[in-house]
DNA sequence: TCAATTCCTGACCATATGGTCAAGGCAAAG
DNA sequence: CTTTGCCTTGACCATATGGTCAGGAATTGA
């Protein structure tokens, strides 16, 4: 038995090719949900056979596991913008933002996301229940401060904040029905930022503070 | 080869007995996802022996794309309160109130849709590109005149139907969540009409309608 | 150069799943 | 009552899939 540590040179590498893989299992859980998904099929889209997959990622779960966390992390990071802000105008408009920014960045990783929540959450529903509900908590009562200080119309803060969660991720999640809209084509640079100072429009005018 | 036209009394009992399927083959379809289902789940979901299931719908497909489209006519329905409107208040206030009622009444049917367009819609693509699309050009124009005759903020009106679909519909694919951050708890009769009112004052504020 | 360790891979296995089928049950028309 | 045709079902099949494994190729440190 070894106790000996991973040359730097090979951790690198191996991380490098985890991150590969990572990459490749986001897609293909994103376009075929976790059912529909295949090892083979992430495998090809990796570019590397099957068995050696199951070198980096023991079981389908595993792997499935931990595409589903990294997306969380990332969606966490979103509200970074949020808190520095000093009044909702600037902290609500940079979520939107940023959070606009992922879906265009990471649709896979949203759908992916959204998937594991449709389907009841079988893997992360430990996360939803500490980390998301506390994250959640802190932004209510931020929202409510603003609100008691006259900053911003009395809107329900939970419920605000699912319309920026549902308004922003939808770009991501139904971004096909979005293209068969648009022409079949993916929105332009113009139409993204379009997009984006609509959704900043309404809600910002919603809560009064535009 | 006969042509005998089945009884009246058979007919309804067929019916009745596909429409009994179809519900919980949605039920299954959208907590597995059409990868994860099971014809055997699907089954047992409706009490019955596969072999029988097979009998009344020969292809797992067959019985998706028939739980797909019913779903489908079930939102587009939905636009009816849009159109007898007199101006934006009226027409957009009972259009997310319609909508956030079949989020509440069809939770299942809403994440089988939101599952076959994030998956690329592969059963429903001509739907998308007919029906839908001449849907969503009708809404666009109304709203545009709305815009044009003053009688309501100029948004555009295509991101704005996005909002309307994203805000309503994340409260039935979302549920899970919403239920998790509800310390667990489904939404009271009580939080729903919050939930609507919350929606609507944003919204038509953001509009610049109230 | 030479172990030691990590990495890679074709072949293989057990199981689950969509779908079939033949035989029997049952209602209703004649 | 009998025949006709729909309905039901247990048993069965072919295939796809997640996962294993033994052995070989590379790489690393001494």
């Amino acid at each position: 038995m070894s106790v000996t540590a991973l040359s730097p040179r090979r951790s690198s590498q191996r991380a490098q090719k985890e991150q590969h893989i990572l990459s490749a299992a986001e897609k293909v859980f994103a376009e075929a949900g976790f059912g529909g998904a295949t090892m083979q099929l992430i495998a090809d889209m990796a570019g590397l056979p099957k068995a050696n997959l199951h070198y980096y990622f023991a079981t389908k779960e595993d792997l499935y596991r931990r595409v589903v966390r990294d997306i969380f992390e990332i969606w966490l990071h979103a509200a970074d913008v949020f808190d520095a802000a000093p009044g909702p105008a600037e902290g609500i408009g940079a979520y939107i933002d940023a959070k606009m920014e992922i879906s265009r960045r990471h649709p896979h990783g949203s759908k992916v996301w959204a998937s594991e929540v449709m389907h009841g959450a079988p893997v992360i529903q430990d996360y939803l229940e500490t980390t998301l509900n506390d994250w959640t908590d802190g932004r209510v009562a931020l929202i409510q401060r603003w609100i008691d200080e006259g900053k911003m119309a009395p809107v329900n803060p939970r419920h605000l904040l699912y319309m920026l969660w549902a308004t922003t991720q939808h770009y991501a999640d139904f971004n096909h029905q979005i293209e068969t809209l648009n022409h079949g084509k993916p929105l332009s640079e113009r139409q993204w930022r379009e997009a984006k100072n609509s959704v900043k429009a309404v809600i910002l005018r919603g809560i009064g503070v535009a």
